[in-house]
DNA sequence: CTGAAAGCGCTTACAG
DNA sequence: CTGAAAGCGCTTACAG
């Protein structure tokens, strides 16, 4: 392995003028830059970053823990983070915790013994203890989490105004009786955001139905039982509101098994935006959450946190988009 | 920030002798270790690693280069690389080149000042420029790409055998006449095994009738457009085996779009398993690479490869799966 | 079992 | 503009 010494030997200068002309740090004169510009280009010299870590006290790592980056929103967001790093001249430490608070504890020792200089938390809950551990650390971190309680720097959307919006599309394509199809067992509070968002545009267009159905927490599948219990019954709303795209898409499969047509008989719209929502027939009515942004904009505060900026505080709120395709009919 | 320096001072012995209780590498006595390592847990004391590196010049950093983390698959696969590294004590150091030959090279360069001690290379294709630079750092390496052409550690999957056996099924399931879908343009040695595993069924078969198409490499859309195609034609044949899941999507859209029926009138079958198969209607049946697997096998040869195993050359072949789903139909 | 010292590959005052 | 020296926080022969 060839070091600033060797470069400096073989270019006759002194390691440190060496180093200056690699760090452009200092004026060095024509003639000398040339005769080590020479020498790095004939051997390959790439400077090694830990030891200019160690001295310099920079890692330029930015440590990332996520749930499970099987899913495609956090897989956008990774992409986003590690986007604007990039340009910062920032690397990206990937974690993946499946949810698991031991995990997510071990990794955050990990991050902090590598140096990172900063932590980006992405995940639907967090334990109270791995909050404290990562404000222990005293690093730059920035959450993005459906469930936030505390006075730290995060991202997130506006739920609540999202659904009220798409509700209130729903109503002016001429819909009144809309169901709203929830995610109850996996309640955080942003599942009461987007119930709230729902009920909030039924009393303000003075509507008479209002039902809340509950599909659980196994997603797709769970949402399919439902869709099938549903059917049996006889369905008595026009329009379906679910609270995610999983559920939808559950939902509009197990109604076309049962002989609804979607969006014939029941329009169903969705809240996420997954790439599946375009592969179903019909193409789901969703509202998309800017997740790349998320990542991306994340990034550029807890950059401008590392930075010494401490204005990068508390909450950052996204803009929603209601992406409408075919899982809706005009009835009016 | 406190340092070795500290904890030795506290607890009255010499950094020396802290270093030893920290790594368990020599036998320190009992009571000093007591002492020591109470200073440790009063003052929180946790080792940098950045300076362990520079002096035992591992860095416990593997580089991943993917393509496009948005594509489910290439997810699986970091997904089973992180577990196997964390597994034995490796992080990695994510980057993401979109397929650009430059980004790559650049990210090859950072990796190798950060010192990592393994790269593992996803994608479907890489510039020779690229294989160069990376053979040329002389790290321990493992590709998962669709085009090999080297004497380089990789892992690849027979996909030819895939589709082989996949057109055995359907010519079981009595289809005769069975077209094939291919993906042209973008053409790789992958695309040209699976179009000889498709002619080597139908003539191992002794069938009268084989038809490739060419859906060119815009995927889904592509695919779309060449399935209206098809069908104003009048379709002679009553399977398609795809070369990927989103032609098979593509195509199963459009014959819906246009009043054919899958797996009524045509059967349809695709190759990758990805999520959106489960999601469309019918249920698409294809073949499963073990994506996640790629990721962990690798890593495991990777992992063996640094701890001085040279054993570890050239091919690993992984399994693959059929994934019977409902959009085949019997005809016999 | 313990400590003093050298050294990993750099950067950066400091002095000239 | 240039160099000698100190030092970043550790590990590891070496000597005792």
């Amino acid at each position: 392995m060839i070091t600033i010494k060797d470069v400096a030997r073989l270019s006759e200068v002194s390691i440190s003028t060496v180093s200056r002309v690699i760090n452009d740090s200092k004026p060095v004169s024509p003639e000398v830059r040339r005769r080590v510009l020479k020498v790095i280009e004939e051997t390959g010299y790439k400077p090694n970053d830990v030891a200019r870590s160690l001295v310099t006290r920079r890692s330029y790592l930015i440590g990332v823990i996520v749930n499970n980056l099987a899913q495609s929103y956090v897989a956008d967001i990774v992409r986003g983070i590690e986007e604007i790093g990039k340009m910062y001249g920032y690397d990206i430490l990937l974690c993946s915790s499946y949810s698991n608070k031991e995990t997510q504890e071990k990794y955050l020792q990990l991050l902090d013994r590598k140096q990172a200089e900063g932590l980006f938390l992405v995940g639907n809950r967090f334990d109270s203890d791995v909050l404290e551990l990562a404000k222990s650390l005293g690093k730059p971190s920035v959450f993005f989490t459906r469930d936030v309680n505390d006075s730290m720097n995060y991202i997130s959307i506006d739920s609540s105004a999202a659904i009220y919006e798409m509700t209130n599309y729903l109503i002016n394509e001429g819909h009144e009786n809309i169901a709203f199809i929830s995610d109850f067992e996996n309640r955080t509070s942003v599942e009461n955001d987007k119930i709230s968002g729902y009920m909030k545009a039924i009393e303000d267009n003075e509507l008479d139905y209002s039902k809340v159905f509950v599909a659980g927490s196994g997603k797709h599948n769970k949402a399919y039982e439902l869709g099938k219990t549903i059917s049996k019954d006889s369905v008595d709303f026009t329009a379906a509101v679910c609270s995610s795209d999983e559920i939808a898409i559950g939902i509009m499969n197990s109604f076309s098994d049962n002989g609804i047509n979607v969006p014939n008989d029941v329009s169903v719209v969705g809240y996420g935006n997954i790439r599946e929502g375009r592969f179903v027939r019909p193409e789901l009515t969703t509202i998309g959450e800017p997740y790349y942004d998320v990542g991306a904009v994340g990034m550029r505060m807890l950059i401008k946190t590392i930075k010494g900026d401490r204005t990068q505080k508390g909450l950052m709120e996204l803009p929603f988009t209601i992406e409408k395709r075919n899982s809706v009919k005009t009835i009016k």
